[in-house]
DNA sequence: GTCTATAGTGCGATAGAC
DNA sequence: GTCTATCGCACTATAGAC
């Protein structure tokens, strides 16, 4: 288990990719630039250093000349990729938020063990969330920006992936593994310990807990939780 | 416990008051009124909007013009509370912040049961952010527009807290009352719970949870996870 | 103690050269 | 496809009337 994530990481090297690509291919009929290789390279560009200054100081107050020198694009180039500031923060939003369902929906595929399934999205959404970093930060620190219609993005995607616990955690209810009261509010817990991680890396940091502790802690936990209990302790 | 809530809120109905006082007390000299008076009536006018405008937009997002026009007193009127839009920032955090500290420890003081200092700082502080919901809202989206130098308020508050909880764990496994692995993962677990309750009230109240509701859970949770084990079950 | 009017700055966005 | 130069606007902050 000692590393997992590293394993992890090298599977989904060229994740992040797929999202630059996904946007090229769905704008390709209004995008200004017509060579995929440098939309990609660019677009890398563009993003990372927008999250990287937004997790500093936040998208709003990141100003566009501030984007343009950090990035080494000029404020023209920059106007070719996106047709608005806020066109950039719904770029990043819209995105890379599919990666989240989508994977999480992969990480289940074909297993059928219950609590396999469980343990698989908990360890996917940890490792994901560790691995596109500044990207969660962003979701979840910026989406007060995006306009309501554009909110709902977000929104669904928060209610998806508690949609996909709820139903594992009813499933183990029904077949007697799990012993669970409330499932939505035991779907909440669980999503309030993943997003813990990524909301508080820097206590994390401080004490020196990696991630591959923090999942055998958060796992051990779900279990005492919801696991019909066997043993008698004490 | 139907109307705990509801009796936390009667007896600390005067709490946010005392913010403004502390304000007024330590700025008595630099301050250009001298009306207390007139002071806490605007002050917390200005504060109000301020939390309203920024849980809707964001700090940044929110200009003085529109915090003036909300607020109903002038650009002028503004500057006679605060020196800079920063500034406004930085009382709100450090202000408000030092509320939740004084009353955690206020609730455990003369509390000589462990489990009960447990529950007791666990109940104060839910209901705490529930009373101070878009403070804490605040306190946790706009620490990033602090100076560098200010963003130490938010960072000590968390391990203060944080701290508080450690050491009741720690009393409680020593007195074989909790039986727990890492008393630092189980306290930041614990703080995830507390802390999810604000930051995700759209969901709570979406689906209908209550915060006795939501108390009842986090406690039950919180005991099977640290009690030691006395009965069988299945 | 509060107002209106305005100075000064830096922003998002674009036009036109290369 | 990328650059520099610049437009017009909205912002923070303040001066001076009441």
């Amino acid at each position: 288990m000692a590393n997992d994530y590293a394993k992890f990481k090298k599977q989904n090297r060229l994740l992040i990719e797929t999202i630059y690509r996904d946007f090229f291919n769905n704008n390709q009929g209004s995008l200004k630039i017509k060579k995929e290789a440098v939309v990609l390279k660019n677009l890398e560009v563009i993003i990372n250093t927008t999250l990287k200054l937004s997790s500093e100081m936040g998208f709003q107050s990141m100003s566009l000349r501030d984007l343009s020198r950090e990035s080494g694009l000029s404020m023209g180039a920059l106007y070719t990729y996106f047709n608005s500031k806020d066109d950039l923060l719904r770029i990043i939003h819209h995105f890379g938020m599919q990666t989240v369902p989508d994977l999480l929906t992969k990480a289940i595929d074909g297993v059928s063990d219950t609590h396999k399934k469980l343990s698989n999205v908990v360890q996917t959404h940890l490792y994901l969330s560790e691995m596109m970093q500044l990207w969660f930060q962003f979701f979840f620190m910026e989406t007060k920006n995006l306009t309501q219609e554009d909110r709902k993005i977000p929104f669904e995607s928060e209610l998806f992936t508690e949609q996909i616990i709820i139903d594992i955690l009813e499933e183990g209810r029904q077949s007697g593994l799990y012993s669970i009261q409330d499932t939505t509010l035991t779907a909440a817990l669980i999503k309030a310990l993943l997003q813990n991680w990524y909301l508080k890396r820097w206590k994390f940091a401080k004490q020196k807990i990696s991630i591959e502790q923090y999942l055998t802690f958060i796992i051990d936990s779900i279990e005492t939780l919801v696991l019909v209990k066997k043993e008698v302790k004490a």
